[in-house]
DNA sequence: GTTGAAGTTGAATTCAAATTCAACAATAAT
DNA sequence: ATTATTGTTGAATTTGAATTCAACTTCAAC
């Protein structure tokens, strides 16, 4: 139901009732009841619809070469921020519902992470000399996957006029949050040469 | 009313309802209102107070030196996983009430990167090279600060059985949150001789 | 063109929770 | 001791939204 985007887009997850959905898609009250049990189904029909799709835009970008990390990494920030920044209210939606619900939580989680989920599967064949053990690497993996999530709530979502002073292009800022994670994760800067917006990440040293 | 916050505790926000307090505090219904407007403002004020309670600890702990990035890193994220470790029912409470509520969203988020903004004023002098406008500053340190805070309430509040496989002291996970930051920030390790938990992160590298 | 299944209506009903309030209790002030 | 103020009660009322349902419409099948 479409009109249920709508909604959520206008008004939010909590603030929704029964008649903004129908009324929005221009039929009866009563109609909802042949289609829905209640809002919270709805509302997770239309936001698994919206995951899957995201998902599916992921599996279509997968050409990257299993060793390149930056770009791996750079493939994952791009899908994140391009449905941030084309589906804010859906992303809005998801976050006030994942809050609520730590079942959908979990399974946004996955979804988000999925991508990350790579690296922690070859963890110890890029980091030989590290002896961590699984449950520890994705402890780290999901210390780091944090970095630009509340940034991109607040650029695309909240749309904050203080970020929103710098304007970046989606490639730009998928870029400059995967050099910011490959530094986390690498303790070095990414290859110069892979770099086409955020070469000035570079000069972020101590002299 | 410390009632209020056993609810929100057991409950959460969302469910929270003006009988249970005043059941919980042993009180009949209509007395809420002698002392609060509605629920919003009784939530409003358990958090601000709480909110307060984790500042006036922030200021005690000043200490550090100025330029001694890494422990200043440190003393943020201890400060933090403490929040979530003592009161993981109030962490989760802001969560769902940030999520609703952008006025309290840009509240808590302020009071948490206070600590951090110190780092986006001397970002210039700390990084002569570096050519970014502050807004860009601000920009990249918000990117940044997201590093943790997803773990902190997987590990804390939804004690993700996972995660919580690695035991770890608060001032463990305080300190691998703050090397991975550190190395994010300046992309190289945090100086060895500082590290009491985390030594295995300069292992971290590739070969 | 008759039948029945599925879709559609919106007023009526139910329901849960918020809110009010008149009466009562405790305490302090004079 | 009297009065005033403030705290407290919980049943009664109001509110607003969820839910039901009997009647109506479409439309495809035979």
């Amino acid at each position: 139901m479409d009109a249920a985007v709508r909604v959520l887009d206008r008004v939010g997850f909590h603030q929704m009732r029964i008649k903004d959905v129908t009324h929005e898609a221009g039929v009866a009250t009563g109609l909802f009841y042949h289609y829905f049990k209640d809002l919270r189904q709805l509302v997770d029909e239309v936001l698994d619809a919206h995951i899957a799709e995201f998902e599916a835009v992921d599996v279509i970008e997968r050409e990257v070469s299993k060793g390149d990390w930056f770009n791996r990494l750079r493939a994952h920030y791009e899908i994140c921020v391009r449905v941030h920044a084309e589906h804010p209210g859906i992303m809005r939606c998801i976050a006030q519902f994942s809050a609520d619900d730590p079942v959908f939580r979990e399974r946004w989680k996955r979804s988000f992470n999925r991508r990350l989920d790579l690296l922690v599967e070859v963890f110890p064949y890029v980091f030989p000399d590290c002896r961590l053990s699984t449950p520890e690497v994705e402890l780290l993996v999901h210390g780091l996957s944090g970095v630009g999530k509340e940034l991109m709530a607040e650029y695309y979502i909240d749309r904050d006029p203080v970020l929103r002073q710098v304007e970046l292009s989606q490639e730009a800022m998928a870029e400059w949050l995967a050099a910011l994670l490959y530094r986390g994760l690498f303790a070095c800067n990414p290859p110069a040469e892979q770099l086409r917006h955020a070469q000035q990440i570079l000069t972020i040293r101590r002299n």
